[in-house]
DNA sequence: ATCCCGAGGG
DNA sequence: CCCTCTGGAT
């Protein structure tokens, strides 16, 4: 059996309903909760989204929210400057070219402040149900470690090989069951390699 | 390459 | 104390 082949078995095995674990209402939730999740836990921000959705509801809730207000109702997690602003114009922007709606392209996600590829990854992938794999810093560790791509790839290029190595009806399950290993298992501080059925595929502890 | 930046874990 | 958390803009 192939190296990527089994690892898809062993992450079926550990998480077989691994999912998008942000909890969002609608889609625009779900693009906030994701500008918001920003090198910080997605329990802090499922914490933050239970009381910030209850006063910001809708796009227009934001982009009429003054900045200092928003700062303070973000400040329990990291880059809350960042993202109250980029917030606040990105709904703005929703507004002024979209009708209030998502965008559903890459191209128009990523004209969108604090969105970038990652981000537009995930709203296309879970919420347009587009097949795309987001390479955030479990995917890309866990991709080093288990040498699906080399140690010094740009997130770009592991997103690259992770598509070509992997069948695309299985990219967004795959990406999904990479992050729960990723955070629960192979985590960046001390992972859990006594029990790891991947142990033999794995290049740790050189990364 | 560097900055932003709070909460939680070890 | 230090490191990490589903990054993006400059």
């Amino acid at each position: 059996m192939g190296r990527v082949e089994t690892i898809l078995d062993v992450l079926d095995e550990m998480f077989p309903s691994a999912q998008c674990e942000l909890v969002h209402n609608n889609g625009f939730e779900l693009l906030v909760a994701v500008m918001l999740s920003a090198q910080t836990t997605d329990e802090s921000v499922n914490k933050l989204t239970k009381s910030l959705f209850k006063k910001y509801r809708t796009p227009s809730d934001f982009a009429n929210a003054d900045l200092a207000v928003l700062e303070q109702d973000l400040r329990t997690i990291g880059l809350f400057r960042n993202k109250a602003k980029n917030l606040k114009t990105m709904a703005m922007m929703l507004l002024e070219e979209y009708n209030g709606e998502v965008p559903s392209s890459q191209v128009e996600l990523e004209k969108l402040p604090g969105v970038g590829r990652k981000t537009a990854n995930v709203v296309l992938s879970v919420w347009f149900d587009v097949p795309r794999i987001a390479v955030d810093t479990h995917v890309e560790r866990v991709s080093k470690r288990l040498k699906l791509a080399y140690l010094n790839d740009s997130v770009l290029k592991v997103e690259e090989k992770l598509m070509r190595k992997i069948p695309m009806n299985r990219w967004s399950d795959t990406h999904h069951k990479m992050i729960f290993f990723g955070r629960y298992h192979c985590t960046a501080k001390r992972p859990n390699c006594d029990q790891c059925k991947l142990k033999e595929l794995c290049r740790y502890p050189h990364i």
